[in-house]
DNA sequence: CCGGTCACCTGAGTGC
DNA sequence: TGCACTCAGGTGACCG
């Protein structure tokens, strides 16, 4: 489900209440979920303090005492919730994490995709040099987004979901930001000229900026860890708009399929490349 | 390097 | 009511 604004809202979240608790026990329910290994998890984690949590594109790193860390991918329906009375847990919790305060901090997925992984210092090192995620949009000068855009050829949608490119863009925003700056998904990043190339590190930095302001979006089950939403969905201007008018010119938004998603975009605002 | 398809899952919505 | 079918905020493997 979520995307950078809403795993940097829910890292936000987190950091307000996690840093400095330590971890007491570890509940691992789904293995699988697990990438580093269910029975390894608790050993890794356990007696560990929280120094740190951020995001690394779409991930969220929990830094820990004794150069450890625990790492989180929410993919489509991953959330954090605080525990709730006993026996009155909701469906598909994978994993609880019981802090020395008492509280306990659950790791839901209904669709099970989401992804954990325990790894010590050498390990968590390696696996950012694997991942080499792209850099983040919010802190990318606009004339190296450039230069990286021109150095591409592949079509501007499938370049922005890729994480290796650029780490963060999702479906939504990807869709909102090609959009804000009049860019047709299907256009090769080559044939972007410098106008249309910073109109879109602009349209992708405001957007960005300002659904974080309103806690990211929610179209189905998005909740950050204290159960509310975000309200970023009402500034939404073609993500699941099919059929509306395009608020700038009035035409119908139009849906089609792109890099294997679908896709929403105004025919009058993003002419075909 | 690039694009397309499928797989991984559960559940909500739609249409018959 | 029920059933079949499509689609969903992500990504990785595999193939051409």
């Amino acid at each position: 489900m979520p995307e950078l604004p809403e795993v940097e809202t829910i890292v936000r979240e987190l950091r307000e209440q996690v840093l400095g608790e330590t971890i007491l026990k570890v509940d691992v329910r789904l293995d699988k979920i697990v990438r580093t290994g269910a029975r390894k998890l608790p050993g890794i984690l356990e007696g560990a303090c929280i120094e740190a949590v951020e995001r690394r594109g779409k991930f969220i790193v929990f830094s820990l005492s004794g150069d450890r860390y625990l790492v989180v991918h929410l993919k489509m329906t991953g959330q954090f919730l605080w525990s709730l009375e006993p026996n009155q847990w909701p469906r598909h919790v994978h994993l609880k994490i019981r802090f020395s305060s008492g509280r306990i901090l659950l790791f839901r997925d209904m669709r099970q995709f989401g992804r954990i992984l325990g790894l010590t210092g050498a390990d968590y090192r390696s696996w950012l040099v694997e991942e080499n995620l792209g850099p983040d949009p919010l802190e990318l000068p606009c004339a190296e987004w450039c230069r990286r855009l021109a150095a591409r050829r592949g079509r501007i949608k499938a370049l922005l979901l890729n994480q290796r490119f650029l780490s963060g863009m999702g479906n939504i925003y990807t869709d909102e930001a090609l959009h804000a700056a009049g860019i047709h998904p299907l256009c090769p990043a080559d044939r972007l000229s410098g106008r249309q190339a910073r109109r879109l590190h602009q349209a992708i930095c405001s957007i960005l900026t300002e659904a974080i302001h309103l806690r990211g979006s929610t179209t189905r089950d998005y909740v950050g860890l204290t159960g509310v939403g975000g309200e970023y969905q009402g500034s939404h201007q073609v993500y699941g708009k099919t059929g509306q008018n395009c608020p700038k010119c009035g035409r119908p938004i139009q849906k089609i399929v792109a890099a294997g998603r679908g896709t929403h975009f105004c025919p009058g605002c993003q002419p075909e490349p």
